[in-house]
DNA sequence: GAAGCCTCTATGTCTATACTTATCTTGCGC
DNA sequence: GCGCAAGATAAGTATAGACATAGAGGCTTC
């Protein structure tokens, strides 16, 4: 009798991970103890090898599970989590936050590259870079403050594009897709003319994200992103969508 | 002599995968283009469809691709792009960087809860949870600061454990495995505690994550971890971490 | 006992095949 | 022309079988 009341979707990999990680999440199956072989699970399950193997790997990535060729699988003792973060456009960010989106830039020149920048970009110092500075606003509000390098080398057809008018981001999203990126979080105190641009006051913690990307031909862009105050980026929980908070709240921001 | 000159280590789903991926960003596949179909790119490498599929999996979950049943694959227009960040306890990042790890417990408590935290858990407002505030340090200067609430009821074991001594942080991550977890970042200036606990100047802004898991008997614990000024949170850049720097760059013919 | 070799096992990976399922297309009846 | 049912198609998933390979553990040798 196949019961699927709770809304149990049955892809039968998916149902094997969820009842191996509930035996690990009830401790039958405890921290550091090796797991039944894939082989003996298939039994247990009735499923072939190849679909136990897709639960068990699946359950390895969370960062559950310990795999080693003849070691066997066993649960991992100080389980490293993994969260994603969803990297998209700014414009459909505030769109899907129900507001309107505008997008004004500040400053546009070729620029010799900074020593900072020169280094995380591994460039030569001082060679020749697009620098643009601009503002992406919600409603009129600003949202976020980027301040990007791009090298014209790794985006051919770059040369010709007007930033002025045009969203670099967008731009450089759907004609130079990248092969590697970097992204990382900080905090900033907003500077003189941050707190301007973002309507805020000279001090204010702002929430920074640098984003590096590359291609085949090198890096192709470095931004900066300052966030509006308050502004949270939160992950996906990741495997798990569970139901327990009755009213799903999403967490309102922060004044 | 193993040669593997261009670096083909030899997994063929990951080729095949690679190699789509180099279709997708040399432009030879455009954004929104339709890519040939698995039976199709199954013969085209010579492989099984099942490998196929597995390679396209992979870039769909990477966001570059956009697969339907039916209606094929084709190219994401508007790549969302994900990062992973690695959630590992304190002990070992502080150590990973080579420095003493230390621990001290500011305060711990029975407290009815508050609005805010009672809000993000979903419990009733003023129920009892163990309140505790704790400094990380890595060679005796402070790290993070964390401000933790812990739901004894979800986590049985819990009761009799004195987090004067033990780390809460490692505790739980040992003994009550989750089950779902939100993650969120946000930038806040240091009050007066906090400036004084993380030794620095009040305002000082600093990178914040939030952090709350649950299992299946309800949340398990709420953290907001307040980090050094300047740490930086990075994340994996994913899949093709590459060697650019007078690398091999496989060199198509560039126009 | 330490070092080196050997063997056997559990996972890693791939293949061929089959069936399921979503959804696009087509064609029929009106 | 329109609506709807039938068919076709491409991805989704599962399976049994096979071989590859890392590496733990035992064995031998010095």
């Amino acid at each position: 009798m196949t019961d699927r009341p709770a809304g149990s979707t049955s892809p039968k990999a998916l149902n094997i991970a969820r009842e191996v990680r509930r035996r690990i999440v009830e401790r039958e199956w405890r921290q550091g103890e090796r797991i039944p072989d894939e082989a003996d699970l298939a039994i247990e399950f009735d499923a072939a090898r190849a679909t136990v193997n897709k639960a068990l790997q699946l359950l390895a990535d969370e960062g559950l599970l310990d795999r080693r060729r003849r070691a066997g699988t066993r649960v991992t003792v100080n389980p490293t989590r993994k969260a994603t973060v969803s990297i998209s456009i700014v414009r459909e960010q505030v769109e899907q936050a129900g507001m309107a989106y505008s997008y004004r830039v500040v400053a546009q020149r070729r620029s010799p590259v900074p020593p900072d920048i020169a280094a995380r970009l591994a460039l030569p110092e001082g060679k020749l870079l697009v620098h643009m500075r601009a503002v992406h606003y919600g409603d009129g509000r600003p949202f976020q403050l980027e301040d990007r390098w791009i090298n014209t080398c790794s985006a051919p057809g770059l040369e010709g594009v007007d930033f002025w008018q045009l969203n670099a981001n967008e731009w450089l999203v759907q004609n130079a897709p990248y092969l590697h990126a970097e992204l990382a979080f900080t905090a900033a105190n907003a500077d003189r003319r941050e707190a301007r641009l973002l309507q805020t006051r000279q001090g204010q913690a702002l929430l920074i994200m640098q984003r590096t990307t590359w291609n085949d031909l090198g890096p192709i862009t470095t931004v900066r992103v300052a966030c509006q105050p308050g502004h949270l980026i939160s992950t996906e929980g990741g495997y798990a969508r569970s139901n327990w908070p009755a009213g799903e709240t999403r967490t309102p921001d922060t004044p």
